[in-house]
DNA sequence: CCTCTAGGGAACGTTTCGTATCTTGCCTGG
DNA sequence: CCAGGCAAGATACGAAACGTTCCCTAGAGG
């Protein structure tokens, strides 16, 4: 037999894949350092030595393997646009599980939760924008600036269906989309965005 | 020394409060079967005899606790009834605690989840109803109806913020309801609710 | 070739879990 | 009022996971 011996980047590559096989086997309360030790060919004291938590270890795994929100092509509407990076932004969600995400959110810290941020937020409004200013040049939406919330207001929707309720279907989704984000987009660069005073 | 033997009721209610005092202390993940039922002053058996899981315990405990959302009174516009609505929704939901909350969302299956969201939505649309009918008396609304998602809108975003992100300010929810619920509400009504064909 | 770092094995005490066993207070029916 | 039974509460248990310590050695670098 061969003791190879696996060292920095490659190991913690390798533990990572365990990691993430162990949670999808048995789920993020199931995952345990011993099982991912096990699967990984290594012992406890290595993954210690690297994370102090369970929710360290597996936020590390899910990020490194998540593939991260990209600017989506154009489809020709705002509404399209929308729809098609919002489904990629739930996929990313659903891919990382929703079981993990809320013990992830619940489990973290609000240090070590700067990078959960990464994986649920993402820069979302940097992307939305460039869709935004897409549909400004087909004339879809006016000049006046949108207030960040308004921006997000469709990526937070996702996000709180997916992860608190549970659920996203295309049919919600086209809800979100068409019956909520878009009318207020369109129609506060309209009218004179009123503001509330 | 009377070794009094407490029952039924009182017993449940005793341990209730021991489970919220042991989550108070120690929070969701540092309370224990073994530090709830040391509090309470009875044993484990009869914490298992009752709960299947730690989840189930807490859930029923801050069931109990739970004033419950009431219609608030007319402040006299929507937007101020809005914010009235959603400042008790989001203390109800910060005084179960956001920790607590999220692991019972994680832990909870679908069957359990369920009176879990009694807590979480309780029939939110159920009083946002009354609140647009006032609002229609004072004409502030059009007749038209309003599709499910754009009323329980605000409600989604509020528990977006204080589940997720793990926090809302008074100013975020200013803007909730003035820049988002309240625009969409009536610009829906003004116009003739476009749809998305 | 020597050294030093870090991987990996093994074992430890501790905590919590979930259950089984037993005694006994207390409610109820006769 | 007494006899039965039901459930409270105490105790103890094995299993599992935790987090740590000790030690040995593969392998990278000088």
């Amino acid at each position: 037999m061969t003791p190879r011996r696996r060292r920095g980047e490659e190991l913690v590559s390798a533990i990572h894949k365990a990691v993430l096989a162990e949670v999808a086997e048995h789920g993020y309360a199931g995952t345990t350092y011993d099982g991912v030790a096990a699967r990984a060919g290594t012992s406890k004291p290595v993954l210690y030595r690297r994370w102090p938590t369970k929710a360290a270890m597996v936020l590390d795994a899910s990020l490194e393997a998540s593939p991260g929100l990209t600017l989506p092509p154009d489809t020709g509407s705002l509404s399209g646009d929308l729809k098609a990076f919002l489904r990629t932004a739930q996929s990313m969600m659903e891919r990382a599980g929703r079981q993990t995400l809320l013990s992830l959110l619940a489990e973290l810290d609000r240090s070590a939760g700067e990078s959960l941020r990464d994986l649920l937020f993402a820069r979302g409004a940097d992307i939305i924008e460039p869709l935004l200013d897409r549909a400004r040049a087909r004339g879809e939406l006016g000049d006046s600036p949108l207030p960040p919330r308004v921006i997000t207001l469709a990526l937070n929707l996702v996000r709180h269906e997916v992860v608190i309720v549970g659920a996203l279907t295309e049919e919600t989704l086209d809800i979100i989309v068409d019956e909520i984000a878009v009318p207020l987009l369109t129609s506060r660069s309209l009218r004179g965005t009123p503001g509330s005073a």
